[in-house]
RNA sequence: GGUCCUGUAGCCGAGUGGUUAGGCAAAGCUCUGCAAAAGCUUCUACACCGGUUCGAAUCCGGUCGGGACCUCCA
């Protein structure tokens, strides 16, 4: 079965078929860095790096880009004012750059706990200037844009005559107008959908460039068409988001590429769903974003405890990227739960050897087992389906166990089944997924640990129970839960 | 108002018309010096009302509820 993708522009799943043979440009629009990127925000990347890293799995060479907005997002829907940075820079007596700096690097780092792999080029917005004039400028000489008093808008009544603006999210225009204000006396431009491509700036203002239309800075929308061009082409395979960016950002992408370059950028387009506190969005503007380092540390109102990064991550991996996700203290117990039992037997797969038997002595449990194994490219290659394959993987959770405890025999499987069972696990858990144990693997404590662990085997062969227990019992106050295995052995992890 | 999405067992959540998804929680049993893990078993649900069909959680229509977008947001 080929890899299906659920396009928004058809509003179905269509089969993949990159413009150019074995590889893939993805273009993902990022975060805007004025403030701390929040746990919905991460939803998105967590997102876009398994569809990364599946692509990558697939054997697809993919230039994956993302940028940072660093410059010209405006408060509210006035095409005047001040943008974001500037605003904020005032408010903090900081240059706008401290700002971007800060939020950039404290962005990475999030990304990073969370395992997500680096884009493959992560372009700024304030180091594209030069490219947004001119995508600007070209817009103009193609006559869907206009300037007034050093303000550019792009004329969307004018393009909607061509061609149907509101196509992504299937809106005719009229429907569009009646969601809008009427233009007020102060407002230049012509049309009330139209936006701005190039802002006028006040002398005050702390981020401006020259233009042909004198002082001023990019509008948003511009930036992702400018560099989407420049690093993937005029026409490239995926362009992705959030699905709050469809009906506004990536609405005037396209109109902005067709009015450009007479194409639409992307063949296919990609929105994530939205993560909710009880029922309702997450968002900056709402204030009921939880910050990663809260969900970290445990250290907010609504949180029980810490909940690990990759506890985090397991728990949007349960949920299909196109449904929105409720974020709740339970379901995140059970994620964190559920992410340690299918480690665990990770972690127990990866002991066993193929016995001298090739052949399976149990067809019935080989064929489910390489059903279950098959599932896996199956469910990803059916619109990245993430919750299904851990459903598949959990079915053979079972089976792993049973086999470290005996109760099922390592060949009752075939020596290849079982190597490829070893295979599929390491590449879906760390390569596609992006999992990781988050246990300390610390040398000393290792050392420490053998030492504890002979005592108590050997105070058990002695039914010396009170010094057993002893062990076990201070190793479980200082956080450590030693596990008596079948056969006298003995594991321990910390909690 | 317009464009969409959505309503699934105690909770989370996947579901391509016919086969118990899965996780967490709960209960029982097995294993065990005792624990903890683990294994086995139990809990078989699809908002409501119609329709299509041999058969509907799934398709169609309606009703009611929830949400998103149409204004900065991933």
């Amino acid at each position: 079965m080929p890899l299906r993708i659920y396009n928004t522009l058809s509003r179905d799943k269509e089969i993949f078929t990159p413009i150019t043979e074995g590889h893939v440009g993805m273009y993902v629009c990022g975060p805007t860095v004025y403030s701390d990127v929040h746990l919905g925000n991460c939803r998105t990347f967590i997102s876009f790096d398994i569809i990364y890293r599946y692509l990558r799995y697939l054997g697809y060479k993919v230039r994956y880009v993302r940028n940072i907005t660093d410059a010209g997002h405006l408060e509210g829907d006035r095409d005047e004012g001040d943008d974001k940075f500037s605003k904020i820079a005032r408010l903090q007596k900081l240059e706008p750059m401290e700002i971007v700096q800060k939020y950039t690097l404290g962005f990475h780092h999030v990304m990073q706990l969370l395992n997500n792999l680096p884009p493959s080029i992560e372009p700024t917005a304030t180091g594209h200037i030069s490219e947004q004039i001119e995508i600007t400028r070209q817009i103009i000489a193609n006559g869907y844009a206009y300037e007034i008093n050093g303000t550019v808008y792009f004329d969307v009544e004018k393009y909607n005559k061509e061609q149907p603006y509101g196509i992504l999210t299937n809106r005719r225009m009229e429907d569009l107008l009646e969601g809008t204000r009427e233009l007020g006396g102060q407002d230049e431009k012509r049309g009330r959908l139209d936006f701005a491509l190039w802002i006028k700036a006040k002398p005050e203002h702390l981020m401006q460039w020259p233009s042909p239309w004198g002082m001023g800075f990019p509008g948003w929308h511009i930036e992702c068409s400018a560099m989407s061009e420049k690093y993937l082409g005029k026409k490239f395979d995926i362009h992705g988001g959030g699905m709050d960016l469809a009906a506004t950002h990536h609405t005037n992408e396209i109109a902005q590429s067709q009015a450009c370059y007479h194409t639409s950028p992307a063949n296919y387009w990609m929105h994530t769903n939205m993560l909710t506190v009880n029922g309702t969005r997450m968002s900056k503007s709402l204030g009921n974003g939880f910050l990663p380092e809260e969900l970290f540390t445990g250290n907010h109102p609504l949180l029980e405890k810490a909940y690990a990064p990759m506890t985090v991550r397991f728990f949007m991996l349960q949920t299909h990227y196109r449904s929105t996700l409720d974020f709740s203290n339970e379901a995140l117990q059970a994620s964190e739960k559920g992410f340690k039992r299918l480690w665990d037997a990770y972690e127990v797969l990866k002991q066993f050897t193929a016995g001298e038997n090739k052949a399976a002595n149990d067809t019935e449990l080989d064929s489910k087992v390489n059903k279950l194994i098959g599932e896996f490219d199956e469910f990803m290659n059916d619109d990245f389906n993430t919750a299904k394959v851990l459903g598949s993987m959990f079915e053979l959770v079972p089976v792993i166990n049973s086999m470290k405890d005996g109760i099922i025999k390592t060949d009752a499987i075939a020596a290849t089944t079982l190597a490829l069972l070893q295979l599929k696990f390491k590449a879906y858990l760390e390569d596609v997924f992006g999992l990781k144990n988050e246990a300390a693997n610390n040398k000393t404590l290792n050392s420490v640990m053998n030492l504890l662990i002979e005592i108590r085997k050997e105070a058990k062969a002695k039914r010396d129970f009170v010094t057993s227990d002893m062990i076990r019992n201070q190793l479980a106050l200082a956080g450590i839960n030693l596990k008596d295995e079948k056969g006298g052995e003995m594991s321990w992890e910390i909690n």
